[in-house]
DNA sequence: AAGAGCCCCAACCGCATCATC
DNA sequence: AGATGATGCGGTTGGGGCTCT
């Protein structure tokens, strides 16, 4: 018996995905999740087969995976797994958090397996921090330069000009004194739910897409600032349930893009939940 | 500087397995 | 229990970028 193609192919893209097809996946998915792969493009109003869309996610756009290089213990440890249950590349991936089984299997066949076959074998050349293809950097995550934020998040004490930049921003538009970003967390809960519940949704999102673009914590510019504009570009005139513990998180120096993607996904369900019920 | 060859890795394909009816 | 559809998995490919000459 042949099987039929997993879907209609006559008029889907293939090969590389667009940046904006990353966009609309991952809004889907925030949205509606994935309980039907086979559905999902339709659905999500994209030419693409529902194959592609999971592969796409699961290997990665999904909020959870980790770029950049493996470590020497990540290495060794696929080694010894690899040494144990042979080609299982899913059984690998799930004790390496954040990785996927595809990304386990590239590294293997093209690192791995020869200083295994022999330990004095140099490694292949350095990676270096190579330019990717550009559809693969639409929501690059590996090189955001989330890090160099340096807010304080234990005191919420603002140090630096990043602190006098987001400050300045709270102080004009939500009355925010500089004594309230030097407040302990149980101190700011409070004030929040005696002042600064009332604000829109639209007005809480401008200052954290500020926040989430600006310079100081995105070192890529452009194409974060990018996705997040397009992202957030949606009126909205309801108060959202945005707490301030999410609000004020924001300001966390390990933030990166998957945290960004989170709160843009529970933002959008919040949304559609407050709209449902206006 | 240019081009040939190599390397990397995202994406595809086909088969296996699981779920549902 | 068997048919059918959906999803998962592993092997493979193709193209872009990098290095070498």
């Amino acid at each position: 018996m042949v099987r039929a193609p997993c879907c209609q192919k006559i008029g889907l893209n293939r090969g590389p995905w667009a940046a904006e097809e990353d966009q609309i996946l991952v809004n889907h998915i925030g949205r509606f999740g994935h309980g039907n792969w086979r559905a999902l493009p339709k659905q999500a109003g994209l030419l693409r087969c529902g194959k592609s869309c999971r592969l796409r996610w699961m290997n990665y756009l999904r909020p959870d995976i980790k770029r950049g290089n493996f470590t020497r213990e990540e290495e060794e440890t696929i080694i010894r797994l690899h040494g144990e249950l042979g080609n299982r590349w899913s059984a690998i991936a799930k004790n390496l958090p954040g990785r996927t089984d595809n990304e386990i299997k590239n590294v293997w066949h093209t690192n791995l397996k020869r200083r295994v076959m022999d330990p004095n074998v140099p490694l292949k050349r350095p990676k270096k921090n190579k330019q990717k293809r550009e559809s693969s950097r639409a929501l690059d995550r590996s090189d955001s330069g989330f890090s160099s934020c340096v807010i304080d998040s234990s005191t919420m004490t603002m140090e630096t000009s990043l602190g006098d930049r987001i400050g300045s921003k709270l102080e004009d538009e939500f009355n925010v004194s500089e004594s309230d970003l030097s407040m302990d967390f149980t101190t700011l809960e409070t004030r929040w739910n005696s002042d600064f519940s009332s604000h829109a949704a639209s007005d809480l999102l401008t200052v954290s897409t500020e926040i989430s673009t600006c310079d100081y914590v995105c070192g890529n510019e452009g194409e974060i600032e990018r996705f997040w504009s397009d992202t957030l570009a949606m009126e909205s005139t309801v108060e959202t349930p945005i707490s301030p513990s999410y609000y004020f998180n924001l300001f966390n120096s390990d933030n990166d893009i998957d945290f960004w993607r989170a709160i843009l996904m529970d933002t959008e369900r919040d949304w559609q939940e407050v709209s449902q019920n206006h």
